[in-house]
DNA sequence: GAACGAATGTTCGTATTTGTTCGTTTTTGA
DNA sequence: TCAAAAACGAACAAATACGAACATTCGTTC
């Protein structure tokens, strides 16, 4: 589904050479770069190409633009929660962490950890954790999903139920005023709250943006929540709520 | 993601050499030592390549380094012998493919085929396939081996025993001369022999090394294999064995 | 032949990348 | 252990690439 000839031969192109320049197309096709940028930009949005300074290369890895998109949102506050959430957690601990671009910044926090074992449905994070040498690493089963490296399917909850953890990391894709942990998928749901029963401590890490946003289906409570990482003021409502419950807030 | 030209292929020389030094890449791009240590910097951070005075080695990554050189060992005649087990594989067959440097190759060689569903309890197929976007990829759960990316543990053959597969692309340790496929490890026999059972058709991928090999456990006979792929010649007594037994081989 | 739309070219303000400089940190070798 | 050399990263300026908006060209349709 390419909107014309050009576009095919640089996929072409870029398939054989391992990257098409901008101005290297601009001159072989006669045309401006401008017109190559169009195409390339194109390319880019159906995931075809990813589009680099200058030109563009064949797309790498599980991972889908949206996805890596979404990593890039608000990732300096990513980290300082992520630095956070890893610092409360101990060397020799057992973790589970779930599907998230902000648990993933956790794990790329805990790379000097010592004798962890991590239990996660995220391939990102097992590809981040294995340089980790001294970190056990437990893949629960599942499909594939290239959105964003889940591993999604009816076993993994079975899976995530055999473990007790020490700690569970859990992202989530929005927080409503009443303290409600939401996401879009019914699946992973399900397997957060698996993890949730068999954790000592629930950590969730949610940047100031899942205050803004909804979701349709409930996770559990931030009442059945040890500690909220996060970078931005909650509502004094639900700060209020979160003293009565006995959770904590790290706001970094 | 990359953020220029550059880092993609620094990537690749990295791969290849095992590490890359500034003053090296700043000379072959024709840019400063500044530039390249902002990339080395970029690359670094993403978790890509670990930052080392003076340049850049890759991680201790998913990988060991033994396993590497193993990927290395007859890498030509692993591609051919490849190259045909891929060729006989349909689109849209399900396929199972177990740890192993030669299903890896085999895994390499899907990459333009369509609509495959795939289950493996290696990562680096399941990395390696992620890129053909049109190919189902279901992961087996189970503990991440770095030695060679493979997940094992119990529930691996449990697992699998849920499918039933149109083909299965094995590979072993060894073949003996009594046409026994022979492993050193327990589990990922359990996990074989699981594959075998809901397979209508099985494929063993083996180079001529694996005749002159040894190891302690037996998978199963090659009597129960649809058909071999391999490198080298066979003695003549396992060639008419194999006749008698009807199992095809493919000597490329 | 006039009206239209798609593709391309042109212009311009913005964003990103690169080179340069300089003070600091790490490595090396005595 | 100490000093010189090398490598490093931060900060700033220059060069380059970028995308949006608008103009132009060319083929179609009425």
């Amino acid at each position: 589904m390419v909107s014309n000839f050009r576009q095919q031969e640089i996929l072409e192109l870029a398939r054989k050479e391992g990257k098409v320049t901008v101005d290297g197309l601009a001159e072989i096709y006669d045309v401006t770069v401008q017109t190559i940028r169009r195409d390339l930009s194109e390319l880019a949005e159906t995931g075809r190409l990813e589009r680099v300074h200058g030109g563009a290369v064949i797309p790498s890895g599980v991972v889908n633009i949206v996805y890596n998109e979404r990593r890039r949102l608000n990732e300096d506050g990513k980290r300082a929660i992520a630095a956070a959430c890893a610092a409360s957690i101990p060397d020799g601990a057992s973790v589970f962490m779930n599907i998230g671009t902000t648990t993933e910044a956790v794990a790329r926090e805990l790379l000097d950890h010592e004798n962890l074992l991590v239990v996660t449905n995220n391939l990102n994070i097992a590809n981040t954790l294995a340089a980790n040498h001294s970190c056990e690493i437990i893949l629960t089963g599942g499909v594939l999903r290239r959105a964003d490296g889940g591993l999604v399917g009816g076993l993994t909850a079975e899976m995530v139920k055999q473990f007790k953890f020490d700690f569970s990391v859990l992202g989530c894709s929005a927080i409503d005023e009443d303290g409600d942990l939401l996401d879009f998928d019914g699946q992973e749901i399900l397997v957060s709250r698996s993890a949730i029963q068999r954790s000592r401590n629930i950590m969730v890490v949610a940047d100031h943006h899942k205050f803004q946003r909804k979701a349709p289906l409930t996770i559990c409570s931030l009442a059945d929540v040890t500690v909220l990482f996060t970078d931005g003021a909650l509502p004094d409502k639900l700060v209020g709520d979160c003293q009565k419950w006995g959770t904590d807030i790290v706001n970094v």
